[in-house]
RNA sequence: GCGUUCGUAGCUCAAAGGAUAGAGCGUUUGCCUCCGACGCAAAAGGCUGUGGGUUCGAGUCCCACCGAGCGUACCA
């Protein structure tokens, strides 16, 4: 159900019979495109426009206004959703809603209940979200606070549009930062037992507060005994025991922030199953390897990239790329998902095309893996650049930003913006309880809805009028402008899926709660006469629901009160 | 250098290749004896970084330049 679409489809249909009926007539000659059909920016032109006469002007070489002209006089309205053709300027067609377009949205909303805004053009393809992917050496970032909503947005949106979504993590448990976190963390456990001075601290360790506490709470529960066995040994122990306790932190603070993945795969096991070696083994069968200098290189310039790139290096070790091949590969070839979608902050943008070129060489289709890239997140407070957090005096994590904003607003204003924009996320904005508070200005209309209609809820009892008809009813230029707000879900949900652009999702609830704090203070409910007030308040409910089917998207509550 | 993302109102950002480039903030001024003022209404602000090109039509597509971020490891 996508009232938009149907509109724009069978206005399109409608201009091509008058097309067609202006050529069987002599007047127009046959050989124009079908025709496009748009919403005019400036809603005063009309609520649907075509530009057929512009685009067929060259071919027909005739004016765009002739054209226009023509084909308006055939154009057949009678029983469509459209009423009062007009050709304007250049020769741009535009048409009106009618009120039976008007009925439907409202029946649909209705109708549909929680199910509106749910489509069908994912067909049930599977298709895999993997963001955040953190590393499990340390506390979650602000990036990953951004990359967390996206993910989980863009999941939800690709659920709303009809495809078979699956949300995962990808653990980083192996590989160099895995060691170099046992490191660290042996560092950090020696000084914790024998003072600063007993050990050097690696160079390019983790040099994070945390590490001091989590060596803590080792010696607290293991006492000295590590300090006697040799290192491979004491660091294989403290892994053991930090690496899982980081990742037991970590899903705490994603389910604080509302985010839940179906899926934690763990990259020790693509080690651990010999699917690494069996990955690259399968690249070198194709012919697209080769050893130089004792290390076995990928041929990624055959598949244009800029240079070719290590899989194995000379000590005997994978390097990430070669994991990350052999990761993807699970994803599309053993696990059989259509589209993968990887969530990236733009600072891994290199590592896209390197990417394509691993499944590329595979025989994957290159757009079956598809990447959203995120730009870097600015923190204020009120204006002014936060680097810092007060109380602990280290980089802010969504731990502690957690600890400051409520989860519903955390969540709009992270995903506020196009991924590929900078994002400024002002914390004194985000606390802030009026309308200059997105969040609050959109809860706050669902909160008045709820109220208003429990305090009306036994006036409208003698309400004569005809329910199907609506629109009649509902002629206010307010209340229109509300329902072609409404029938605007199902199309957003589309787009917001088509561009892997959750933040439309934000933009139009905005624009709703918007056009419904418009219509509340213009037009009254109480003591309007029953028929109005009764389709009045079939309107608000269908508000309502819109409003609510919209945050549960973004999985932000609807609250009834505030 | 090469690659990549991005330059739109004072600020933060919108604009399926369409008509007079729109919102919010900030500034100024109004609206509650009335369903939630946590709200609404009105005013002001622009050579869309620069120069070409494609098109009936370009903020949008192509090319060059200027400016910013990021990448360009046998790190991940």
């Amino acid at each position: 159900m996508n009232l938009i679409q149907e509109a724009k489809e069978q206005l399109a249909s409608l201009v091509h019979a008058a097309y067609q009926a202006c050529v069987s007539a002599g007047t127009l000659a046959d050989a124009a495109p079908y025709p496009v059909v748009e919403i005019p920016k400036d809603r005063s032109f009309g609520d649907f426009s075509t530009t057929f006469a512009m685009q067929a002007a060259r071919a027909l070489k005739l004016s765009p206004k002739a054209i226009a002209d023509a084909v308006v006089t055939h154009l057949q309205l009678d029983n469509s959703f459209f009423t009062n053709a007009s050709v304007v300027g250049a020769g741009f067609i535009n048409v009106r809603l009618a009120d039976v377009w008007y009925d439907r949205v409202l029946a649909a909303v209705m109708a549909l209940n929680t199910n509106y805004g749910r489509i069908n053009v994912g067909n049930g393809q599977k298709v895999m979200v993997e963001f955040v992917s953190a590393n499990p050496t340390g506390p979650m970032t602000i990036g990953n606070a951004r990359g967390g909503v996206l993910g989980d947005t863009l999941a939800a949106v690709l659920d709303m549009a009809g495809y078979t979504v699956s949300r995962e993590f990808y653990l980083n448990d192996a590989g160099n930062q895995v060691e170099v976190f046992g490191q660290s963390l042996e560092a950090r456990y020696m000084q914790h037992l024998q003072g600063e001075e007993a050990v050097i601290f690696p160079e390019d360790g983790y040099h994070g507060e945390y590490m001091k506490t989590l060596a803590a709470d080792f010696a607290a529960q293991e006492g000295d005994k590590f300090l006697s066995v040799p290192s491979e040994q004491r660091r294989e122990a403290l892994i053991a025991f930090g690496l899982p306790r980081n990742i037991a932190q970590m899903k705490t603070d994603l389910s604080r922030y509302a985010i839940t993945f179906d899926t934690w795969f763990a990259e020790s096991t693509l080690h651990q199953s010999g699917y690494v070696q069996e990955t690259i083994d399968l690249l070198t069968e194709r012919g697209h390897t080769y050893e130089l200098d004792g290390a076995l290189w990928f041929k990624a310039s055959a598949f244009g990239c800029e240079k070719d790139d290590v899989l194995r290096k000379s000590n005997g070790f994978y390097t990430y790329y070669a994991v990350d091949i052999a990761y993807h590969r699970n994803k599309f070839f053993t696990r059989g998902f259509d589209t993968c979608i990887d969530i990236l902050g733009a600072d891994h943008h290199g590592h896209t095309l390197r990417f394509k070129a691993g499944m590329a060489a595979l025989g994957l289709a290159p757009d079956k893996l598809r990447f959203v890239l995120m730009q870097l997140v600015r923190l204020l407070r009120d204006g002014d650049v936060v680097k810092m957090s007060k109380r602990t005096g280290k980089s802010i994590t969504l731990s502690d930003l957690l600890d400051e904003i409520p989860c519903d607003a955390a969540r709009f204003f992270f995903n506020m913006r196009q991924p590929d924009s900078h994002l400024d996320f002002d914390m004194g904005l985000a606390l802030r309880e009026d309308s200059e508070n997105p969040v609050y200005y959109i809860q706050y209309a669902h909160a008045r809805i709820t109220t208003m209609l429990t305090l009306l809820a036994g006036e409208n009892a003698s309400a004569t009028g005809d329910a199907q008809r609506p629109a009649a009813l509902l002629t206010h230029e307010l209340e229109r402008a509300l329902l072609r707000q409404l029938a605007l879900l199902p199309e957003e949900i589309r787009l917001a899926a088509r561009d892997y652009e959750p933040s439309r999702i934000n933009a139009y609830l905005l624009e709703l709660a918007n056009a419904f704090h418009r219509f509340y203070n213009a037009v009254r409910l109480k003591g309007a006469e029953p028929d109005v007030l009764r389709a009045r308040m079939d309107l608000c409910a269908a508000v309502k629901t819109v409003l609510k089917n919209g945050l549960t998207v973004l999985g932000i509550t609807a609250p009834d009160a505030m």
